[in-house]
DNA sequence: TCGCATTAAGGGGCATACCACTTATTTAAA
DNA sequence: TTTAAATAAGTGGTATGCCCCTTAATGCGA
């Protein structure tokens, strides 16, 4: 008996759960992993998804531009964009203004796969939160949006070590 | 002029912004990034300091409760102590009991560190919810709670590909 | 016009975070 | 008691997500 699988009943409440950043990365698992759930026939993540309902909206971007657009650093991008590019659901071009630029398109397969997805996505994220009541449900997302909008610069360097 | 640096104005209010997961995704990037810019001096991590935090209060631990105690993956806990054992921040030993069972225990330099770094992740923590009146910060964290106790078996499994 | 700052991508490296498969040990069941 | 199920770790693979450094192209000021 190693006391470490359930709290020993005499154990406190986890200090962990004071801590906002805490939470936040645990409720981030969830939804992930409710995402994945949901999703599971489609072999598509939060992100990849992200990225493609942004070329939907917005049409043909550069990295940079998307990178601003979900927040995501340059790099990261870059990875996604090249999966994708690998499965044909987005393709990449040069731009003739501007030959430094590379403009993604969402293709076709990609298009098609969104409006497969759509559903199951959106149970995805209705699934985070249902534990709430109902008017708590729009409180909480308010805050949400107030919270990332007000450090929206700092979206970038979660790890660095030396 | 590739109209991806900024919302052209007549862009409307990014969908993203309408998705719980997104959110969530974001606001663990802010906080990622607060708790690097508070503790830059100590080269840690939020889940380092979860971790060692952790054996602070609950003294050796094996591997497996230690994922329970955090909410992480069983490998990922591994890699974690791997590097905080590297630097002699924890050591880990048979158990005695069990020859399966490796302990982990939170060394000197360990205990040490946390003492230094409490401080800075206090800031992290308050500023990512900063941005809230202070009414709506206490209401915000319950929330967080609830949804998280609502699907703590969930923890896992935020990719998979086929 | 020439050089220099700026900007877009690419490459390599590291840290979470998950899964599948395997090995060693323990426990439970036939 | 011998075998099978369960459990703890380890290993290898993939996907985010960030950094630094480099390369190529643009643009701007001297």
């Amino acid at each position: 008996m190693d006391a470490s699988q359930s709290p020993p009943a005499n154990a406190p409440r986890s200090s962990l759960l004071d801590r906002p950043g805490f939470l936040i990365r645990r409720l981030h698992q969830i939804h992930c992993a409710l995402f994945l759930e949901e999703t599971r026939d489609f072999n598509i993540t939060p992100v990849q998804y992200s990225l493609l309902t942004t070329l939907a909206d917005r049409g043909e971007l550069d990295q940079v531009g998307l990178a601003t657009e979900i927040g995501l650093e340059r790099t990261s991008v870059a990875e996604v964009i090249h999966r994708l590019e690998a499965r044909e659901l987005v393709s990449r071009r040069r731009s003739e203004s501007d030959r430094r630029v590379k403009l993604v398109k969402l293709e076709r397969k990609g298009r098609a796969l969104i409006k497969r997805v759509d559903a199951a996505a959106q149970r995805a994220h209705d699934r985070t939160i249902e534990a709430l009541p109902e008017p708590e449900r729009a409180a909480l997302l308010s805050q949400l949006v107030r919270l990332v909008e007000a450090n929206n610069d700092k979206g970038k360097a979660p790890f660095r070590m030396s």
